[in-house]
RNA sequence: GUGUCCGUAGCUCAGCUGGAUAGAGCAACGGCCUUCUAAGCCGUGGGUCGGGGGUUCGAAUCCCUUCGGGCACGCCA
C-alpha cells in the first residue's frame, strides 16, 4: 500500500493544480500544531512569489478545491496561508483495513532488493566481550533486521578477531600452568588430540590474568608476541592450539550474543583472509597503487577536493606483517568473490572513521569493488556512565558485558517482584526479557552516532519511554485479547468499523505512518526511529484504552471493531520490538 | 594546527530536506482506580534552542563567525 503522506500529497497536489497552481506544491507533512489539525500542507506559502499572489489567497484557492475531498474531512486555509486538514474518518478506514490485510503491513517491497552485508560486533577471540562491545551488537543486529524487513537480502558477518596477540597471550599463558603439553613439543609430528586442552571456565580466567600480565610483564609479553607469531606462520602445535582457543571462544562468544538476542549469519573471521593477503598485495603493486613509504606499503588516497590531510592507506607495516587494513581490506576482496553484494555497511566506534574512509577509498581505487557497490560506515558513540565518561565499573575498571546483562536482570527481577505478585521463577524469566528491552530500548532510542548516558535506573523504569513501558503496553493489550477469547469472542475475520472517537482515530493515524516509519528507518540506518515510533504508538494506545472501554461494549460490531484495532496495534508493536531485537512476555 | 561531531527545560533526550505557541520523559506539584494490568491516564509550573551576524515573508533547522566540549589525524584495532 502507499504511505500515507504519499496519498494525501497526491490528493493535494491535485487540488493545487485544479486551481491552477504546481502539484509540487501539495507536500503535505504531518501536523506540528495537533490542536489545529491532523496533516498541514505549506505550499501556499511556497508559490506566494511565483503566482505573485497572497498566500492565503492561494490557498483559499485551493481549500475550495477540496471541499468535496473523500479523502479530508476538512481543509482549511488559515493565515498566513497553511492549510489545515483532518482526515475523512472513511479513508483512515481504508489504510488501517490495507495495512491489517497486506503482508508487512502494507510494506511495499523494492523493486530491486539489495544484497547487503553488515559487518558488526567487533568481538575478538580470547577477549571476553566488555561493554564496549554492546552498542555494535545491538545496534547492527536492529539494522540488520530492519534491513531484511524492508525486504533486503542481508548477510550478517561478525568478522572475528581471530588472529591477535590475545590469543598469543593465552598460549603463552597456558603454556606457563602446563608445559607438558603436546603443542609445546615442536619436535611431535603426530595427530593433537581432538578434546579441548582447555576448559571454558579455564579459558574464561586465563585471558583477563593473561592480559594484565602482559602489561606489566615485558618477558612475559615477548613471549606472547612469539606465540603469535608462531601460530600465524603456521607451527603445527601452535596453529593446533590455536584452533581450540578459536573453537572455545566461539562457544562463549555466542552465547553472550545469544543472551542479547543477536544472531549472526557468518562467524568469519581475519584468519578466512589470511591466505588471500600475499595475491592482494601483489595485485596491489602489480596495479601500481602500492608503493613503499617510510618502509610501509601505502596507497595513496588523497583527493583533490579533501578540505583536511587523508594519510595513505596503510598495507604492510615496514616490517612486512599484515595490520587491521591488511584484513579488511582483504575481507572485501573476499566478500566480493563469494557473496557479490551491493552494499557493506560497517558498524563500529565513531572514532574509526577516518580510517574507513582510507579503506574504503582504497578499495575503491585499487577496484576491490565494483564502481556502484556501495560501502558505508555508521559509526556509533560510546555508552557513558553517569560522569559522562565512557561507561566504567565501580572500581574504575572495563566492565564485563554477562555482568552488566546481569545486573540489569538483577535489577528488573527486584522492581518486578517489588510492583507484582509472582512466583520466583517466572518473576525470573520475565525479568530476563524485560531487562533486554531496558538496555536494548535504552540504547537504540539514542541515534547511533552520538554518545549517550546509561543509567539503569532509568533504562529499567516501567514509567516514560523505556522499553518497559512498551512491553508493559504490550501486556496489557494481550491482557484483554485474552479475557476476549476466554469470553468465546471471536478472534478471526475481524470488521473494522470507522473511528468513533478521537483517541480512536489518533491510534490509527500513529498505525498507519508505520511503513513511512520503516522506509525511512531503513535508508536512513536509524533504529531510533523504530523506538519513536513505538512509543508514540504505546502512548495513543494507551491513551485510547483509557478512554474506551473494550470487553464491556455493548454493540457487538463495534466491540469486534475495537478488538481488531487491539490485534493489529499488538501485531505493530511486536513487529517492532522484533526489529529492535528483543521481544515481551505475556504478563508482567 | 587540520578535520569532524556535539552544545535545546534542573537532568536525560527528540525535533534539524526552514513554517504557526520549540516537544517528550524523569524530577516537582495537583487530580483520576466498585469497571479490560494505576508499571496507566489527565493536568500545572519550568526554555535568550551556547553567543553574535547573515539569507528568508518566516531560522532550533541553512550560511558565516565566535565560545565551550568530545573525538580523529601512517606502522594499534
Amino acid at each position: 500500500m502507499k504511505k500515507i503522506l504519499d496519498v494525501l500529497t497526491e490528493e493535494m497536489g491535485k487540488a493545487f493544480e485544479s486551481a491552477g497552481y504546481e502539484a509540487a506544491l501539495g507536500r503535505v507533512t504531518l501536523s506540528n500544531r495537533p490542536d489545529l489539525c491532523e496533516y498541514q500542507c505549506n505550499g501556499a506559502m511556497a508559490g506566494a512569489k511565483k503566482y505573485k499572489k497572497a498566500p492565503i489567497m492561494i490557498a483559499n484557492d485551493v481549500a475550495a478545491r477540496l471541499a468535496d475531498s473523500t479523502v479530508f474531512r476538512e481543509a482549511a486555509a488559515v493565515a498566513p496561508g497553511f492549510l489545515n486538514l483532518k482526515l475523512s474518518e472513511s479513508f483512515l478506514l481504508g489504510m488501517v483495513k490495507a495495512m491489517e490485510s497486506e503482508p508487512k503491513f502494507g510494506l511495499e517491497m523494492p523493486e530491486k532488493p539489495k544484497k547487503i552485508m553488515i559487518d558488526y560486533g567487533g568481538a575478538n577471540v580470547a577477549k571476553p566481550l566488555h561493554v564496549g562491545h554492546l552498542r555494535p551488537a545491538i545496534i547492527g543486529e536492529s539494522i540488520k533486521r530492519i534491513s531484511r524487513f524492508a525486504g533486503h537480502e542481508v548477510i550478517g558477518d561478525v568478522h572475528l578477531g581471530d588472529w591477535g596477540t590475545p590469543i598469543g597471550m593465552v598460549i603463552t599463558e597456558l603454556q606457563e600452568r602446563k608445559p607438558d603439553l603436546l603443542y609445546f613439543d615442536e619436535s611431535y609430528q603426530g595427530e593433537y588430540p581432538a578434546e579441548e586442552p582447555i576448559t571454558e571456565a579455564e579459558f574464561a580466567e586465563i585471558y583477563p590474568l593473561a592480559s594484565a600480565k602482559s602489561k606489566e610483564d615485558a618477558a612475559f609479553k615477548a613471549r606472547a608476541l612469539e606465540a603469535t607469531r608462531k601460530f600465524q606462520k603456521g607451527v603445527r602445535g601452535y596453529r593446533a592450539l590455536w584452533k581450540h582457543i578459536v573453537d572455545v571462544s566461539k562457544v562463549d562468544l555466542k552465547r553472550n550474543y545469544d543472551s542479547l538476542n543477536v544472531e549472526f549469519d557468518l562467524w568469519k573471521g581475519e584468519s578466512d583472509v589470511n591466505d588471500l593477503i600475499p595475491e592482494m598485495v601483489a595485485y596491489m603493486k602489480e596495479g601500481g597503487w602500492a608503493y613503499i613509504s617510510d618502509g610501509a606499503l601505502v596507497v595513496d588516497v588523497k583527493e583533490e577536493t579533501d578540505t583536511k590531510e587523508v594519510p595513505p592507506c596503510m598495507i604492510l607495516k615496514s616490517d612486512g606483517a599484515s595490520l587491521y587494513n591488511t584484513t579488511d581490506l582483504a575481507t572485501i576482496m573476499e566478500r566480493m568473490r563469494l557473496y557479490d553484494p551491493d552494499e557493506i555497511i560497517y558498524i563500529t566506534d565513531k572514532r574509526q572513521d577516518l580510517y574507513f574512509e582510507q579503506v574504503f577509498r582504497c578499495a575503491r581505487k585499487t577496484k576491490l569493488v565494483k564502481p556502484e557497490t556501495v560501502l558505508k560506515f555508521l559509526g556509533h558513540g560510546t555508552m557513558n556512565g553517569s560522569d559522562g565518561k565512557p561507561f566504567k565499573t565501580r572500581d574504575g575498571g572495563v566492565m564485563r558485558l554477562d555482568n552488566l546483562v546481569r545486573e540489569t536482570q538483577e535489577e528488573m527481577y527486584r522492581k518486578i517482584r517489588e510492583g507484582r505478585e509472582m512466583p520466583e521463577e517466572e518473576a525470573k524469566a520475565v525479568a530476563e526479557t524485560v531487562a533486554l528491552s531496558a538496555l536494548k530500548y535504552g540504547d537504540l532510542s539514542n541515534q547511533a552516532a552520538k554518545d549517550y548516558v546509561f543509567d539503569i535506573d532509568r533504562f529499567t523504569s516501567f514509567e516514560g519511554d523505556t522499553g518497559p513501558y512498551i512491553l508493559y503496553t504490550i501486556v496489557r493489550i494481550k491482557s484483554i485479547l485474552n479475557k476476549y477469547k476466554e469470553q468465546g469472542g471471536k478472534t478471526e475475520r475481524l470488521t473494522f468499523l470507522e473511528a468513533a472517537g478521537s483517541s480512536e482515530k489518533e491510534l490509527e493515524m500513529a498505525l498507519v505512518q508505520f511503513n513511512t516509519m520503516i522506509q525511512s528507518a531503513a535508508e536512513e540506518i536509524a533504529p531510533h526511529k523504530v523506538c519513536a515510533y513505538i512509543y508514540d504508538l504505546a502512548n495513543a494506545f494507551n491513551h485510547f484504552y483509557h478512554e474506551t472501554k473494550i470487553l464491556s461494549e455493548e454493540d457487538g460490531a463495534r466491540r469486534e471493531s475495537l478488538i481488531a484495532l487491539l490485534a493489529l496495534t499488538r501485531d505493530v508493536l511486536e513487529t517492532c520490538i522484533d526489529l529492535l531485537g528483543f521481544s515481551a512476555p505475556e504478563k508482567m
